[in-house]
DNA sequence: TTAAATCCCGGTATCGTTTGCGTAAATTCA
DNA sequence: TGAATTTACGCAAACGATACCGGGATTTAA
């Protein structure tokens, strides 16, 4: 069964004018005499019609869609990251089009060449934690395809980009850490891969240095699927347990890695922050109802979403090629909360 | 600055044939030479060519997309569901649009006008908490347009429906109270017009008369809002927990009115379970995490999107117009925790 | 040798819309 | 009154792809 909308020449028939001249009395040219478009406007709202989109696009080169590309939907930054995007894009009349990587980087790449394949008109992307090779981005924009990167943003490419301060935010709650008596400071991060992995633990390392912490390479670790794998966060809060500098308190950089380690600790009834204090970034809603409540670093995902999809599609709108690519980084919120109040004497 | 793809023009004009010749050997046809397929094939390669789906939409009368109306992207439930939609979408080579109501019945309306003007080939429907008037959508099914609700499904309106066994799972979570001692328990459901707060609300009342305990209206509350507005719930605690048939045990029937209950009870320092017992609809993951460890039951959120979008691709696709319409009904899971424990004597 | 069959390919209409161009009819100006 | 202008509309091409129809060239059968 198929939902039949009403054309353009359906009106003309009906009317007995040619298309052009209900073309023309729908956009109120001057051509066309008040009296006919009357008719026109008046059979026109009769019969509820609108224009067909897909004709347009195909006469305009343009769909009217932007494509937006995450690792998983099912996140809570990325699901409000999107809700800022679809609230711009809806405002603008364009539609949002999904696609997920899962962190895995061939689905990056066919998510992409999917995306461009539907022609879409630009593309929102925030970068797997697997993707290493930024070859697919980069053809993309060679072709004039617009690009705009948010969050994990791709840093030696030409393309606008929207983030928050990962620098300032791993800094703001590796000292704060320190200035509650925590005095070996673990960090487990994001895939190295990651623009906001190096930024977030170069935040971590200077405040250390900064407080004449010296800086112990065993307390750090990486996850290659962001988190999103129970196992790998275990195998390295295992690993850390166990080695000779034990850590007394964790930064942990995604929100994944962050969720699981309190799992972790529940499991293996590790006392928090009594046992080991956590601090992790993390754009969940109920952390101040977890046990205990944890503090976090959380980034304005909505407002990234929103400002990334109005970059976008004001390049898209744009007559002449985007030359100067803006960086825009917005501030992350430390919240403390009870996973990092201040050491107590053991 | 626009993206330009290469067409089927350019091939003939390339290789001195006509754009006829040319889809045909790219569509494999009988009527052309071997030798000419191959150079229109490497050619095509080489160029990497992809045919314009717009035009293919044009000319097919069909988008190969799908629009999804829920309520809210940045929520569990949803987020989940879209998850699952987003996979078999992929798969079958359709994209997904999403659209957000906010529980609003006029951002419904137009979200719908919407998707359809965007001519999507087919909707999924999670209706708004406020709608009463499902006229839009009846008209859209009158018009021929593919439609398929799942979760807060539209009763009396002849459609595929996916959902869970919300009656069961009311019942369930009723019974659980129950046996752990629980002897007033009240019940705060999202709004009355939806199909889940029937069922739900009935599994509730029906436990209740089997176990011989009667019912008490003033310990039953609609939130209108779904409980996305924190002042909706917390109106309606205040109220319970000032009456004189105070309850002992709170079933909440909705994600974000479980979590606001929690939040309630968190600033105004109420006890769970021991001053009041909570259990919840959520499908949030880290609820096993949270301070009490939180009951809940469970919607299997990512397989009913798979589903529902396996129904509505089948639909779509479909020589005649669907004359019979399935009813999916999947089990809820009930999580027992520490939030609904074995009432402890006064 | 001629008619029929087969093989390959091009011309053209079509989807719905916009737009440049052409042109009758109506109007204005000299 | 005749010419110039304006008014108000239609024709046709274009966007990219597909498919029906038709036809020239070669091969096969009679």
């Amino acid at each position: 069964m198929k939902y039949e909308a009403i054309t353009i020449k359906d009106i003309a028939k009906a009317l007995g004018l040619s298309t052009s001249t209900v073309s023309r009395a729908l956009r109120d040219s001057y051509e066309i005499s008040s009296e006919t478009k009357d008719r026109v406007l008046a059979y026109a709202k009769e019969m509820n019609y609108r224009p067909n989109p897909i004709a347009l696009s195909l006469k305009e080169k343009r769909s009217s869609s932007i494509g937006v590309l995450v690792s998983e939907i099912a996140n809570s930054f990325f699901s409000q990251a999107i809700n800022g995007i679809e609230s711009v894009a809806q405002e603008k009349g364009y539609n949002v089009i999904i696609a997920q990587s899962k962190e895995d980087f061939e689905r990056e790449v066919s998510a992409l060449h999917y995306l461009a394949s539907r022609s879409v008109d630009g593309i929102l992307i925030s970068v797997s934690a697997g993707t290493s090779d930024f070859s697919t981005i980069n053809d993309l924009y060679l072709r004039g395809m617009p690009l705009v990167s948010f969050d994990r943003v791709v840093d030696h490419l030409n393309m606008h980009k929207v983030k928050v301060d990962n620098y300032k935010g791993g800094y703001d709650a590796t000292q704060h850490l320190i200035k509650n008596g925590y005095k070996k400071i673990a960090c487990i991060a994001s895939s190295a891969y990651l623009s906001i992995t190096e930024e977030r633990v170069a935040g971590y390392k200077d405040a250390l240095i900064e407080k004449k912490q010296g800086i112990d390479e065993t307390l750090i670790d990486y996850c290659l699927h962001s988190g999103l794998i129970y196992e790998e966060v275990e195998a390295i809060m295992d690993k850390l347990m166990k080695q000779k500098n034990k850590p007394d308190a964790i930064l942990a950089c995604s929100d994944k890695i962050t969720t699981n380690i309190m799992r972790y600790c529940q499991d293996k009834k590790i006392k928090i922050p009594a046992k080991i204090a956590l601090l992790g970034f993390s754009n969940l809603d109920l952390t101040d109802l977890l046990t205990p409540s944890l503090s976090v670093v959380k980034q304005p995902a909505a407002e990234m979403g929103r400002i990334a999809a109005e970059l976008l599609i004001k390049m898209i709108e744009s007559k002449r090629p985007t030359s100067t690519f803006e960086e825009v980084i917005l501030p992350t919120e430390l919240y403390q909360r009870a996973s990092s109040a201040k050491k107590t004497k053991p």
